[in-house]
DNA sequence: GGTTAACCGAGACGGTACGTCCTGTCTTAGG
DNA sequence: CCTAAGACAGGACGTACCGTCTCGGTTAACC
């Protein structure tokens, strides 16, 4: 899964590749639905290209027309600001989105999740987009909305995953799965970009042990 | 102790308060030590209260001259850039931060170290520069290695915390402060920033109470 | 006459109301004849109005397609230019230009005339239109083109006032018209838009008079 | 004296140069008295030189700035608007203009005055200059009250023609010279401009006589 | 209490990007 | 056949900051 992941990570941004947008949608029969611009997929893989390469800060709309070979007027048209822009184009990236793991057992569960989010900030290219991304929700309201917007996504898809281990008995009943969810990605945004510290390989394994004997401990 | 923050945090921004920067090293005895220019404390007030009120990408160094009632060079003498500035900005405000709590036991000691981080987070003006800090971390060096350094302070400073409760057999002799800090700090933060939610009254003690399960259950 | 420009001029601009422009060639029997646009008069009043209300920089194509409810595209489809779209608009308005004076007296009739002239340079809306478009002749050829026509024809229709002054002896026989009418119009032009000096009444009479003299003495 | 201009324009634009401009009053001393940019002179050439090549219209700030070599934001900060910089322009360029002739009699003066303004207005480069300024004072206020210090100032300049002739008595006392320049400039702008015929060798001998013996006639 | 070196104000400048307006061309659907 | 609709590349607009520079003046420590 993770390991999905990281193999396509090595060559190219999978899940912020967003050069399937619209594929479906785009025309039907002969009429364009106007869902966007014609190389709307170039704009955004360069949108998403140079996040990565240059962060929130030195991604400019001219250089975005730029790369996409698009005018500038063009990224204007569809989109209001650099943050509506990113926002799009990160809901193709979306759809990219990995299956929740199922492992067997629930901290096979959450290792997997854990690795999964420490892998996404830490292998380029994904891991510039993200954490440009996920710093930028700071100043644009429209990335906030999306970033929040992946979260509840994210939780919701991990639901399953609580539900079975409930089954289980692994977990109480009255488990609050946010909080656990909070608490893994939490962590690994403080260590790896906060503190700036590199994750020696047993983090992920001590990270959920502790978040899981915590959990049963409080049920 | 959270208390006192909270009541300075409703009239001004103690934590982050540069007003005071350098004010022992600047002088000594007669002498200039050249170690900033005259009008400092204007200038890095000015950064903080503009930081608070546009964010990191509204922060505009003409902006800060302008406000502080100095010339655009005079700031450019002293530091190369936005990150740098807002770095040095930040150096005063850290030596007012609060001595680590001491309740007498571990889980108040950590409640209150969670409930001053999510004051922090969320109570203007702090909240403001706490955020748009974190977040412009993401893009700027100077920056991040203000927030490591604040983080390392931190984790030094509520070590003693930690010695007391392995003293007291609150916890395990084993255990790593440093990611309980991160689990807790972590978790405030997805929640507040990325997750834009409303912290419910228990969210302190909850997570405090799940942690500390965890440090035990795997001690 | 010129009287019937005035009394015109107050209420609307009639010299350049195109509004019933190829009203009788648009239709042959009930064959179209393809001669322009079904809303031709829209946007030829638009360009006008337009024309008089912002000045020839200031006229825009997508101006006149707004406010004539009628697409850019149009419009392109039937003039290449601003300048071209402006001098079909002002086909129209020449047709109502009005007839040359007969007050009995050459003096009469070259007052009349450099009365209209002032007239039309110095009241709304006429002389919103006409300055601007005198003043952009020199950047379009088209409406250099309609403005040169424009004078041939006015001197044209003069012809009659000369050559009854010559057969009444007012004038010598090889009298040069064309130069009379330029210097009245000239004079008229210098004065009210290089100069933008008012016109006191006596204006156009002294301005005749001497005209007038220098034709006979030099004849 | 017209000979004078024309032996100029052919090789350069003289009446119309601005690179004497502020020659003598740019530093005083060591000190800049900050009355333009330091390449004033080469954007008012550029200016210049764009205006004769392509119009009011043409011309563009941007254009400017790229052939004078200097940033477009250098151009905004001294000269609010395209009028407003070629008025400035045109300042360095009239101090330049010709002395009024004094040829011995008042036909002579007079035929040397339309001479002048018939090779300004048909000889470029001044030509080109001069009736895109003439024609664009219809659009730019700026431009206009810099056309109308223009003929003020050359009205003024002609005064000793009338008045010498008054003298000899080849003028009533009356006369109104702004009347007679009015009659030789407006003419000759509507033969040139208006109508674009070519001037037949005998225009200016014919016109001058026709405006003179109207004054005689009229005094 | 004058010297001198560090510091500052002022502001011009080349430059990048902003977000907007208009141009003139095109394509496609529809009356 | 004409028109509506509108996307598009392109160019210029006028503005805001960037970071650099130069050049007088001002401070203030130290003789």
């Amino acid at each position: 899964m993770a390991g999905t992941l990281q193999d396509n990570a090595t060559q190219r941004c999978v899940v912020f590749d967003a050069s399937v947008y619209l594929m479906s949608e785009e025309r039907q029969g002969n009429t364009r639905r106007s869902s966007g611009p014609r190389k709307a997929e170039e704009i955004f893989d360069a949108a998403l290209e140079l996040l990565a390469e240059k962060g929130y800060e030195g991604l400019t709309i001219e250089g975005v027309a730029q790369r996409s070979g698009v005018n500038k007027t063009t990224i204007y048209r569809w989109w209001p600001s650099k943050g509506a822009l990113l926002g799009a184009a990160l809901l193709g990236a979306r759809r990219l989105d990995l299956a929740p793991p199922d492992t067997g057992s629930l901290q096979g569960d959450l290792e997997a999740l854990l690795h999964m989010i420490t892998t996404l900030l830490t292998t380029p290219p994904s891991s510039g987009i993200a954490v440009s991304v996920l710093g930028a929700a700071t100043h644009s309201t429209e990335l906030a909305a999306h970033v929040q917007e992946f979260f509840a996504d994210r939780l919701a898809r991990e639901q399953p995953v609580f539900t079975r281990a409930v089954a289980r008995g692994e977990l109480p009943a009255d488990t609050d799965p946010m909080l656990l969810v909070d608490l893994l990605a939490g962590a690994a945004w403080v260590r790896v970009v906060l503190r700036r510290l590199p994750l020696d390989e047993d983090f992920v394994p001590r990270t959920v042990r502790t978040v899981l004997e915590g959990a049963r401990g409080t049920g």
